[in-house]
DNA sequence: CCCTGATTCGC
DNA sequence: GCGAATCAGG
């Protein structure tokens, strides 16, 4: 993967929408794995993982590490067990308690240095969140309308939104 | 099994 | 720096 200015800048757009990893994958035709790495190394936001990584106190429960495969090279030593878990810095790893769908954080100005990072796009809850444009690209924008109450959408776009399933004829074979 | 994201570490 | 392999939880 090349990571071009724009190739990055997609993957901020994606990723501040709350695209999942596999899904921004396959939108830049990479894997989800190549998305995750990338991301990590570009410190983005972590977004509520599903997985609850171990809290200081439980760092030495893990067993260790297993090796990893390695080519040419002998199996080394014996595992001195655990013992040495390093036990790096205390994470912060505050429990988010989950709870807003991850709304889209800016993804607009392609600022170079002092890009805030809203958690909130739109101006208030009551405005519409859809989006508008390609993400990544400047005039990527949320629509500005009045979202229906109970909805994160206006009505235009909530029709958009919700499709009606029962759409389909009862003719099904 | 499918999905999810995080981390590790050979390259 | 990159990302596959691996881990780990839902």
């Amino acid at each position: 993967m090349d990571w071009t200015a724009e190739a990055i800048d997609r993957l901020r757009a994606f990723w501040a929408e709350g695209h999942s990893t596999a899904e921004i994958g396959r939108r830049m035709g990479i894997s989800k794995n190549a998305v995750v790495g990338k991301a990590h190394r570009l410190n983005l936001p972590a977004r509520p993982s599903p997985i609850r990584r171990e809290a200081e106190g439980e760092a030495a429960s893990r067993p260790a590490p297993q090796p990893r495969r390695q080519p040419g090279a002998m199996p080394a030593a014996a595992p001195s067990l655990a013992a040495t878990a390093p036990l790096r810095d205390a994470a912060p790893l505050r429990r988010l308690e989950a709870s807003a769908p991850v709304a889209a954080a800016s993804v607009v100005a392609p600022a170079p240095q002092a890009m805030v990072v809203r958690p909130f796009p739109r101006a208030s809850t009551r405005s519409c969140c859809w989006p508008l444009g390609e993400p990544g690209t400047p005039d990527f924008r949320f629509c500005t309308g009045n979202a229906t109450p109970g909805k994160p959408y206006c009505a235009e776009h909530a029709s958009v939104a919700y499709v009606r399933v029962r759409e389909r004829r009862e003719d099904a074979a």
